[in-house]
DNA sequence: TCAACACATGAGCAAGTGCTCATATATAGA
DNA sequence: TCTATATATGAGCACTTGCTCATGTGTTGA
């Protein structure tokens, strides 16, 4: 993806310092875009609220759906990104996949989250 | 939206008091939405490098511009969605516009999806 | 009042996302 | 081995999103 080169505001002289002390700073590019992909996670209320059910309790698949109200198959789905993301965990036991947290950090997130909601 | 009544597990006798009490607690569908759409705005690279940027110092809109060496217009349109989020504030000052970090609140979200990622 | 600059915004498009539907897989029991 | 049940997954589609491009708005200085 090439850049345009756009002309931009003249006052460099002013903020070039500040800009230049940012960038030092500044997390590398590949940490930020593996922090914007784990917050794409919390940003769906399906997968929101899977989080928050399981906070609760170890749940099944099928459980979830019924607390959710959407199909077996979406939750399937969505509980298959949060296994990717590390965010959950599950056990097999005969037929039932019981799913929970896989650690506490989720729920600092998502009550870091909740707190500059309800402020 | 009608949700189709898909035949779900049997385990009903067994589960149906753990879903009950996880739904008690659940908090209300409308702020797990709110809370969804949060994290969305966290959820692209360019907005969290922006508000990490922000993180450091105050800066006009050309400054982030040059920094994330993307166009003036993509910084515009993505500062408008933190504004609206309210998790940004500005000042006029002449022709340019200094955008800053609204509240704490943001850099302990940060934190915490940071805290994660480097584990 | 007008030109120049900093920023904002609307339209449009390519890419991504979350669902549904159909079907595959895994396990238990007959 | 065959069937039923619980879950997983692939394909397809409607919807959303983040960009670009063009243009609009607000401010300054001549």
């Amino acid at each position: 993806m090439e850049l345009k080169s756009v002309p931009c505001c003249d006052e460099a002289l002013v903020h070039d310092a500040a800009v230049e002390r940012v960038r030092q700073n500044l997390p590398p590019d590949e940490r930020l875009y593996d922090l914007a992909e784990l917050f794409k996670i919390f940003g769906d209320s399906t997968r929101v609220k899977i989080l928050y059910a399981l906070l609760e309790s170890e749940l099944c698949v099928c459980d979830i759906a019924k607390l959710m109200e959407v199909t077996q198959s979406a939750v399937s789905h969505q509980l298959r990104v949060l296994k990717n993301s590390k965010l959950v965990k599950f056990r097999r036991e005969g037929k039932t996949v019981y799913y929970s947290l896989a650690d506490s950090h989720v729920i600092h997130i998502l009550d870091q989250g909740m707190e500059h909601i309800c402020e």
